[in-house]
DNA sequence: GCCACCCGAGAGAACGTTTTCAGCAGTGCC
DNA sequence: GGCACTGCTGAAAACGTTCTCTCGGGTGGC
């Protein structure tokens, strides 16, 4: 499979049975000149009464459907009312809920959304990025992959906002809407050494990726704040979509000096360790805090205590800034950064067990 | 906030700073005609292998991006290269594997997909598609909320490919890919019944809603087929978005002959039924079989038992049916059913109890 | 050596819009 | 009655591309 989109691929061999009826045979049917036409369809005042009701009726009477790209074609400002959302999957509940986040704010402006899965394959990210760019798409909303964004410095250059989420861009400068990461993971170690852990496992996506290095940043901090070594043989990192998080858990668990907390630092990550946890027999004697929250996790026995970071709201939040731009705003770019909250269930309130 | 969405609205006000390079400029730079380079860029090898690399080089040197919009105008098939997806919500697990499964099938032909939320009210579901029509896209694939999709009519006859995904589509034939809804829902009871459950609840969606209705149906008819009455007080249907779901569970287990096991048929009421069984501390108690399948079902104790359904295979099978019609498939409209399967992880599995 | 043919390239119309410009009727003012 | 102005409408150019035509030159056949 090619990750290219050759400029325009078609989706198919077949072509077009019928046509859409065109402004023209509107009014050609209305008996006024085109001009007029556009006038009604773009609510124009200046068009009279009479008229305006002729045409409305007569766009009824052929199913008159206005073409936007056409529109954009040759509009002043050359915008087509429609944005890219290009996530990491748009299956990861995490994405999902910043896609409708984002799709929240668009729509109150009519705006539309393309929505992408970069699976972090960074020239996927990048064909998809260009792809978008030729649909002529006003801004693109990113949560890039570890990698270099600079070949959208041409796009914008062109007029296409541009904001990234859940991570910032790298190599451009751009807005950008984040979780507070570091604080998030420091909150979370914390609240275990509270409960009077020392021996602490970090779980984590590779290092290079923003969200993972900046939680890895905060599990380090956190324990140094307590006067804590990190413990450099229960840090583990694992393959990108945290396919082998469960073996990782294990390896760490079984292996020597095992830790008596595990501090998770992704969804699926804390999914598969979680099971990994459970199927030792170990979730009532293992504390575990993941971050960012899943569903049902407050049924698990002990219930499943995260750090809970906003989804919807950083994919809103990305769409302002996104708007904004498009509104005019011309300041340098601007980053906001969501706080998380820990939310305690159980799991992260164990106490340290097997101290032998 | 209004539904609709107005012929095409602005993202913003703010006019477009830069231009993007046109063929014209390439043409200029490499000193050939503007034909020549919209034969380049489409990759026609009639061209010389010189003249080629020249425009290649001019076009690298302006930064030239094909413009998808322009073209599919002007274009004989007038396809744009991309197709839309209508959900009821894109943040709904289920909902979002099946756009994932789209967008797999369609990447692969360089067709982008825009995603909409109808969050099941009709307005909202045909602004959608009515701006998706203006938008052109080449295909609409539509989970269609309990209405009429009769106005799409138009825009097929226009050209635009339609299929329904998860639900058929009323007052119009077109191709859809379901799941087996109802057998899923026969599977989930005979089940229970072979487990020696006789009073068995169901928890459901509004039953306009055809999976909802379906899934009733197949409820209703494994309790015939096992010559069991249908207990029409442990009938219960939830407000639209499961938001009540937990209150209705609650009165079912309190309410007079309560149930011994409970089916829930959709995964925003099987999360709320779960939770309020756990609350009332009768998760070992009170038997529950789910539709569709939920992430960490298999850590709750007792695991929860599921009938899952290929929701990517179901979002897979609706692209290459709107594929295949773009392709020139003219046949009459076909309807893909995929199979559920039963996953048992206790909660389904446990006896019927307090038989007083 | 001539004709038919093909191959490569350019000129120009078209796609469905918006937008600028011009026109034309009516109105108020002097 | 002439003038400037306003309010409404139409004609035509433009947006960036594809596609049909045309044309020039080379090639092969006889």
């Amino acid at each position: 499979m090619s990750e290219t989109f050759p400029n325009g691929g078609r989706g198919g061999a077949g072509a077009r049975v019928g046509r859409r009826a065109t402004m023209k045979q509107v009014a050609a049917l209305a008996g006024v000149s085109l001009s007029t036409v556009s006038r009604v369809v773009n609510g124009d005042p200046a068009v009279g009464a009479d008229l305006a009701e002729r045409v409305q009726t007569a766009a009824a009477a052929l199913g008159y459907r206005h073409n936007v790209a056409a529109s954009a074609l040759r509009r002043a400002d050359g915008l087509s009312a429609s944005i890219g959302v290009i996530v990491e999957d748009v299956a990861n509940p995490f994405f999902s809920a910043v896609q409708r986040g984002i799709e929240d704010v668009a729509r109150r402006r009519g705006v539309l959304t393309f929505a992408g899965s970069s699976d972090e394959v960074p020239e996927r990210e990048r064909a998809l990025a260009e792809a978008l760019g030729s649909r002529g798409v006003d801004g693109l909303i990113i949560a890039p992959a570890a990698s270099d964004q600079s070949y959208l410095l041409r796009d914008r250059a062109a007029g296409m906002a541009l904001v990234f989420v859940d991570r910032p861009g790298r190599f451009i400068d751009a807005d950008a809407a984040l979780a507070d990461n570091a604080g998030g993971a420091r909150q979370a170690v914390a609240h275990l050494v509270s409960g009077g852990h020392r021996r602490i496992g970090f779980l984590g996506d590779r290092p290079e990726l923003y969200t993972s290095g900046e939680r890895l940043r905060g599990y380090r901090e956190a324990l140094a704040a307590h006067g804590l070594p990190a413990p450099e043989h229960l840090i583990r990192h694992t393959l990108p979509r945290a396919a082998d998080a469960y073996e990782r858990t294990r390896d760490l668990v079984l292996g020597p000096a095992p830790p008596t907390a595990l501090f998770t630092s992704q969804n699926l990550i804390t999914i598969q360790a979680a099971q990994a946890i459970h199927d030792l027999g170990r979730q009532r004697t293992l504390a575990l805090v993941g971050f960012d929250d899943i569903a049902l996790a407050g049924l698990l026995e002990p219930g499943l205590t995260v750090i809970s970071q906003n989804a919807a709201g950083l994919g809103r939040a990305a769409a302002d800034l996104l708007f904004d731009r498009l509104d005019g705003e011309v300041g340098p770019s601007r980053t906001v950064v969501l706080p998380t909250t820990l939310i305690t269930r159980g799991s992260g309130e164990l106490p340290p067990a097997g101290e032998s």
